[in-house]
DNA sequence: ACAACAATTTGATAATTGGCTAAATATCGA
DNA sequence: TCGATATTTAGCCAATTATCAAATTGTTGT
């Protein structure tokens, strides 16, 4: 859980995760929206799978990333739970991406 | 935001708010519960009022802290509504220190 | 096999962090 | 005023972090 709070710490990666809402995408892709290097974003992305909060798949030269939500949400629900809240869908219906 | 988040990093910090749960307490009765030094504590408590999180009053010789609910379940729920979650109270009647 | 491309790893550096002890500040009671 | 108590500030150190350029790995098309 403390690697979660880390990883969110940094406004880029909250960022990745934001981008990422919508899809997965590759780490190229997912660098373009930002200023710094590809090695500095190789370390965000680094930072963000070994909390568990995205997931990578190769897909020939590339490299996929996917949001891995329900370790957003446990770490969001453990943390939110402490304090007298829950948390709860916004909108349930509006679900890109069933992945089935 | 980001200092909020950067607050909630670390685990010492996110403990301290836990303990503010429960009601205002002295900076001398939270250190108690934790291993390191005084002065250590004064900086995370530093961080923790630096992000809006806590807000100090002096007391006599003592300075007491208390939780700003407000501004963490602000930044909470504006990271959470970007994931299509909301925040609900879990247990709406059970509130100590009503403070009107 | 080779060149081009995508991404990561390596190695370096500067900045930040979390921790300590010791010193400083502020308040209270005698 | 003096001494005790509560907390913060100052100065320091070790570990971590964010960043980059350069080197490396793996993949594809020719």
């Amino acid at each position: 859980m403390s690697s979660v709070f880390k990883a969110l710490a940094d406004p880029t990666r909250r960022h990745v995760l934001e981008l990422l809402r919508e899809g997965p995408m590759t780490a190229g892709k997912l660098a373009e929206h930002f200023e710094v290097s590809k090695a500095t974003m190789s370390a965000h992305f680094a930072v963000l799978r070994e909390a568990g909060l995205i997931a990578s798949e190769k897909d020939g030269k590339s490299v996929v990333y996917e949001l891995q939500m329900s370790v957003l949400e446990e770490a969001l629900l453990g943390f939110a739970r402490t304090f007298g809240w829950k948390l709860e869908e916004r909108e349930p219906s509006k679900r890109r991406h069933s992945r089935v």
